[in-house]
DNA sequence: TAAGTCATGTAATCGGTTACATGATTGC
DNA sequence: GCAATCATGTAACCGATTACATGACTTA
């Protein structure tokens, strides 16, 4: 059910296209929600069906023609009501964390390798955070539009999610390494 | 596939019957993978027929009988190989997020009232932790037992996403009080 | 000429949830 | 008498991913 509210976000202010919706998914909403085109596609259209959106058709020269997509005062509503909803606590599911489970079986320069590279990972996609973050420059929050606020707030979010993952990294490194030095020489 | 071994993880410490995993999924692996007896039972029935556990049924007085797993030695290799191999940057897919990425249309009372229902739920999780943690008691990461440090050091991270999250609930409602009080009055 | 961007979709499959189903024992 | 605990499953459905499909224009 959350795709078509979080569809409703992106057209809430622009009016895009399927295939720009799917790249916006990759990038700017992208740290908090994702979805491909092939769930982006059917989707819109169901939200037309349901009166929420409405298309237009652009043809270009040269181009394919495209299909742009704005919300209807209907998909507002229905969208602002959906956004004031208690939300349930949502689980975060994580493969590496269960390999982590496992790092008491396993020898500790494999286990602090499997680590290192986690924990590269994370780093990259904080520095990433970051160059969009930089694109704010000296915004401030108390006064910036509202257009941009919700954009700011869970950027900031994931910089702190990302943030506080490296430093637990970095703390299962020392950890590890220690204990191969005191236990396993 | 991550359920395989997550069933795996639990089994290669103890003998465990399919309503116990259950109950595992809910509690100690359960902030970072969640998994239902629906799920579990046919997982498990495949991972016997695939020959990575082995099961035996135990006749009980008064209660139902119950099939008890443990890991097999191809289990176990399977299982620590799969352990060091590289892990995909995961997506913390989050409903609230999206709603946050909303709070720009929304008044501002309505979004911190939001915003402060989700907080408290954080902050109930984390305090579930922390009970956790304290069970603990002053054990040491260097010198624990290898079977303890799995459960130590994922509870350690799921305790640092928890407390980064709480933080920045707070930074959002400040942002928020301080807007309601220079923008709309 | 090969790769990349713009643009929109369908089909098969898979992992997970919801709902359904059963049945005995124990404690309030 | 009712709810909770122990114990194991099946069936239907749904959201999401992978793979497949098409086609023109632009840039290296």
């Amino acid at each position: 059910m959350s795709l078509r509210f979080a569809i409703l976000s992106l057209l809430a202010n622009d009016e895009l296209s399927g295939y720009e919706l799917t790249r916006r998914f990759e990038h700017s909403v992208g740290y908090f929600w994702r979805a491909r085109s092939q769930q982006i596609y059917p989707e819109l259209a169901r939200l037309e069906e349901d009166g929420l959106i409405r298309g237009r058709t652009v043809e270009q020269v040269g181009r394919p023609h495209k299909r742009l997509f704005r919300i209807s005062p209907e998909g507002r509503e229905r969208l602002l009501a959906w956004v004031a909803t208690p939300s349930p606590l949502t689980l975060v599911k994580d493969e590496f964390m269960v390999k982590v489970w496992c790092y008491g079986m396993l020898g500790l320069s494999t286990a602090a390798a499997a680590m290192a590279e986690q924990r590269h990972q994370h780093e990259e996609r904080l520095a990433s955070y970051r160059a969009i973050e930089a694109g704010f420059e000296r915004a401030d929050p108390l006064t910036m539009p509202g257009d941009y606020l919700g954009a700011y707030l869970t950027l900031q979010g994931g910089i702190a999610m990302e943030q506080s993952f490296v430093a637990w990294c970095e703390r299962v490194q020392t950890i590890l390494e220690r204990r191969g030095r005191v236990g396993q020489p």
